[in-house]
DNA sequence: GTCTATAAGATGATAGAC
DNA sequence: GTCTATCATCTTATAGAC
């Protein structure tokens, strides 16, 4: 899993951190750390408060108590909130794209010039809706805070794209073998609506089960998959196929 | 628009406010409120701060400040900080559930049994991504504000249930006509998908345009909008007709 | 209805003992 | 590395003058 450097979710901060930076107190950060436990029990708690009530929404405070650490360990391992909050969302993101880029390569080298658009949905989708399905408390508090910020104004989109733009060109370039000749403009606008409907279901928040009666559940990621696949796949031939001639 | 009644979106507290609520201070909220200068600067104020850092993320100083009002006036009107949410919640809802049921119904009268699955689908966006398209700030910041609950874990899904259900189920009853002998689950899900298409677009993140370069715009709701029923259409009959037989 | 003043508490962050 | 104690600030919310 390599370095994992200490960068910020927000684009206002200058590259030049060189060298070690001019912090107090900094935690070496090397080899198997020590105070991993804590450190470890710090992002688990924080993973799971800010995916439920937000970045604003939980104090520093309740981190610690729910990682059952000292108050003033999230400081002296992160710095700051907003050095946790980065921390967390960047402890899983390389290990997902790693994952989904694997995916996607596997299957475009598995299918040569037989790409199909639920091929690459599938691909796409697997890596994330697969560990989803798994139940892993871990992984699905996090992509309810991945979802979040998916939907926040301002910094929302930025952040996505820093993390997650190298997958979804990979995405695209799968589906512009399976649609030869189609537009990009189309093609962006129906992986938007794949991404918003992706989104809400890794929320978790439940709509879906009033509305239904209990028929369907937001839990419920194996169907939430098949129905994205089916869902999407027709909606990227019908939007971009159709118009491409 | 007719009695806004004072109404939680939390689902804890009792309905059983038949008279006045032993609270002081409460304004009299009759007529054409004197004071309703104040009030609809609040309201505003607050759709536009909450819209863009959610309900934890802005204080209700920074929201009587933006108001440009006294600090003690959001409490005087509202209570609470959850009483100036709720209030920025409902004072839209009924005035587009209403906008949206007229238009369902319209295109069902006007098309009898010729009723289409885009139809629908276009019928049921139109009142949405329609006034979205006119740019109207105080409309556009509500619909980043209902995005950002639509995705919130916990409360999200019941609170949106709570509002905006009557018109999902007058959408559905129309697709069902389009798509007679499809499942209800099929239904529900395919739905689920159209919906987070919608919030994610509302959310206004700027995802696609760093995404695409430049190339799509979150703000272009024109474009979005018809991308959205072109990919939505296909999806629900991929997804509902395809295994209704 | 509007404003001043302030209560009562929570918060991010830090210094320094161990 | 962990904990205690604390600062300065900000928060919601009220009481009461005008």
């Amino acid at each position: 899993m390599g370095e994992t450097a200490t960068m910020s979710l927000q684009g206002d901060r200058q590259p030049e951190d060189g060298a070690a930076r001019p912090r107090r107190g900094r935690p070496p950060k090397d080899a198997v750390a020590p105070g991993g436990d804590a450190r470890t029990a710090i992002l688990d708690a924080a993973e799971e408060l800010f995916a439920k009530h937000g970045l604003h929404g939980v104090s520093l405070r309740q981190v610690a108590a729910r990682a059952r650490v000292d108050g003033a360990l999230p400081h002296y391992y992160f710095d700051s909130k907003r050095g946790v909050f980065d921390a967390v969302f960047m402890r899983r993101a390389e290990l997902l794209n790693a994952a989904r880029i694997a995916s996607l390569d596997a299957y475009e080298a598995g299918h040569g010039d037989a790409v199909t658009v639920e091929g690459a949905v599938r691909a796409f989708l697997e890596p994330v809706l697969g560990v989803a399905a798994e139940g892993d408390r871990g992984w699905l508090n996090y992509f309810a805070l991945i979802a979040q910020v998916s939907n926040t104004p301002e910094w929302g989109g930025e952040t996505m794209a820093r993390f997650f733009d190298p997958v979804i060109r990979r995405l695209l370039a799968v589906l512009r073998r399976a649609m030869p000749g189609c537009r990009d403009q189309d093609l962006y606008w129906s992986y938007h609506m794949l991404s918003g409907a992706l989104m809400l279901t890794l929320s978790e928040s439940g709509r879906i089960d009033i509305l239904s009666g209990g028929l369907c559940r937001s839990d419920d990621m194996a169907e939430a998959q098949s129905h994205m696949i089916a869902f999407a796949a027709a909606g990227f031939r019908a939007a971009c196929v159709a118009r491409s001639g």
